[in-house]
DNA sequence: AATGAATGAGCATTCATTCAT
DNA sequence: CATGAATGAATGCTCATTCAT
């Protein structure tokens, strides 16, 4: 039940566009600085003597800063999410989940320990979705569309068996999305606590299972 | 059961300091553009601008260009912050909710109305709370303990008449408004969509007033 | 034997073109910024704190910045200089000196104490001097033409009596106040020194009469 | 009996930093125009345009305005200064000065041809001990120890063959410091007067001997 | 006369980007 | 491919000066 780590994905997408070793380079540093500073805090050269090349060759490959930025969140955007998602789907069909329950605590912990293994990239995320919300409405009609079309059926079949409430699909995601959300955005920003995974998917999961369970 | 408004509070805040009409046209526009670009992407010949004046009027009162942010968010975070919450915690002894739903009903909405009213000022505080963490660390400690502090006992008696769950109260507050919280933020960032409060709220305390019932 | 005192002059200049008491206050702390710190790095925001005026008030009288600058060189090119000069040369011949010695004794003694007695403006005579070549130029001609008017026919009785060498008078005048000079020049800059205006009169009125000694 | 050129030394120090063309170019047109205008009245833009280069060029290499004052006086202050005097003073004990005429006539030569030479950087460096009086202290204690070390055993010499005053070698310096000082001073500031180097080295001497010399 | 808010030109400095080597 | 010197537009900020009150 395991999915593909997202490191092993990106490490792909850069071997996939055959990146030289400093322009990897150049592309961790970029990723790091604009989690630590944010992206117009960090200056080109901040990029290069990190990532100890020069000036130019920051730009040799990339073309420009936002075609670094870019190079960051595309992957996530276009590929490395629906990816991830898909396979998320997939993963749910092929698993037998027993009960909800346990569909649900899978997911959680399944999202949290994503999150939370990806911090920079999740952090460069939010800040740009911050500051250019299009970014946000995109990505969520993106999601929602796969997910609901993905679990949609599935969803049909915990209503049936009375292990979940009778509400439309989105609502229910929305709903534990928020709290998943809620709870994740301050751990990922707040960078130095480390978020004990097992015990937080405890928490959220009870709150979870009876705010969604079918009502009397 | 009407808490004082925020402009209120920041309109008083204002003529405290004695700031000129023209002072008042550069904070405006200083929130709106900081709201709308970043604070980064926001150049005070930008404001100067937008509020009608030369660019050195910028500097006369809040001597630099952080101090115009600080003039936003100070308020915010020491004054009109913790006094809407002790607002509503007096609000809260005041009034007689018959039940543990009415008072979440009076929460949920009071604390959207009040994120919604201020969109603005909202934005750019979670600008700056991704990029700065401390800031983040600080509110959510002086927060809690504010709202612990005055919820506590009236928590009591709620788990006592059977209406909500016997689980901390932190828990509890931490999940409540993980869901207020999940749900809000994408509605300040992406302004565009006004949102239906009533329905939100419904939407939200059906959905919590199940998840904090009491287990049977 | 006594000069008028510049600080009088100086008052009595001020009370000609009736200055009230907050430009006399202006006036001040412009004198002492522009020693202290140099004219371009004063601003007239510094000189309107000092003074404890407004930044306006600064302007009502001295027009400019400039204006104030020559408010405080032009009694010195102008009016003092000369009339201190002046003075000096009457004293020189309703005096006297029995001899040469007493004569350069007075004339080193008396520069000296003029300086030190008012080195907040020949600080600043010195930088705009130093800026400013053009003013350097003038009041050498100014003086030395002044001086050498009033100091020639003394300097023949002396040369007459075998006190003092044969050489032109311009030249001894620049040989002494070079000497005198390059000895208060240091002692005006570095305002911490107090200076034993005695004592360094002896060490260099030895020197100089030696120097201006008749040759064998 | 020649000295090493100052020019010579800075162009050293200037290929040893390795300078690219163009950074000289701003190098000297930082000089020249430090030297006309005064530092603080001298616009990087000015620079830059005298230099033929882009404003971004002028701090390319000396990262502030200061720096480029930096990078002109403190060869002066920390290596050429010394150096020279450390030469000289070298000169000093290989030649034989058959008398203190001799030597006290290469010595006045030397230094106003030193300073005649190099105007526009004692110009400069005249502007700031002018505005902070600590270079002037750090200098004069810096060379006074350089020359008194050096100069003592030589002026013993010509003392005991009666060709020189009993004085304290430092006061001595003073004097004939203070006359040399004295005269040019006004030689460097306005430049436009060529000065007649001999013509004033027989004037100086003429006078500095009987000085001098010692009493009977 | 005095005030201080307002002005706008000017300044030092930064920075993404280009290009010759 | 990589380098780093050069660029020039943009930026935050200062400051002498004006003017309505």
């Amino acid at each position: 039940m395991k999915h593909t780590d997202v490191e092993t994905l990106f490490a792909d997408n850069i071997k996939t566009t055959d990146l030289s070793e400093k322009q990897q380079k150049v592309l961790q540093a970029s990723l790091t600085l604009f989690a630590q500073k944010g992206y117009e805090n960090t200056s080109t050269l901040d990029i290069a003597h990190l990532a100890g090349v020069s000036e130019g060759t920051v730009f040799k490959h990339f073309k420009t800063k936002d075609g670094l930025l870019q190079a960051i969140l595309n992957p996530f955007m276009h590929d490395i999410f629906p990816r991830v998602a898909g396979e998320f789907i997939d993963a749910l069909h092929e698993s037998i989940f027993d009960s909800f329950e346990s569909f649900i605590r899978y997911v959680v912990k399944d999202r949290m320990t994503y999150a939370m293994d990806n911090r920079q990239e999740m952090k460069i995320f939010i800040q740009e979705m911050v500051k250019n919300p299009a970014i946000m409405t995109t990505l969520t009609n993106r999601l929602s569309k796969l997910i609901q079309g993905g679990v949609d059926t599935l969803f049909h079949e915990y209503k049936e068996k009375g292990e979940l409430v009778d509400w439309d699909s989105m609502r229910i995601i929305r709903m534990a999305s928020g709290v998943i959300v809620g709870y994740l955005i301050p751990n990922v920003i707040m960078s130095e606590t480390p978020l004990d995974i097992d015990k937080t998917t405890d928490e959220v999961c009870e709150f979870l299972l009876d705010g969604l369970k079918p009502r009397d």
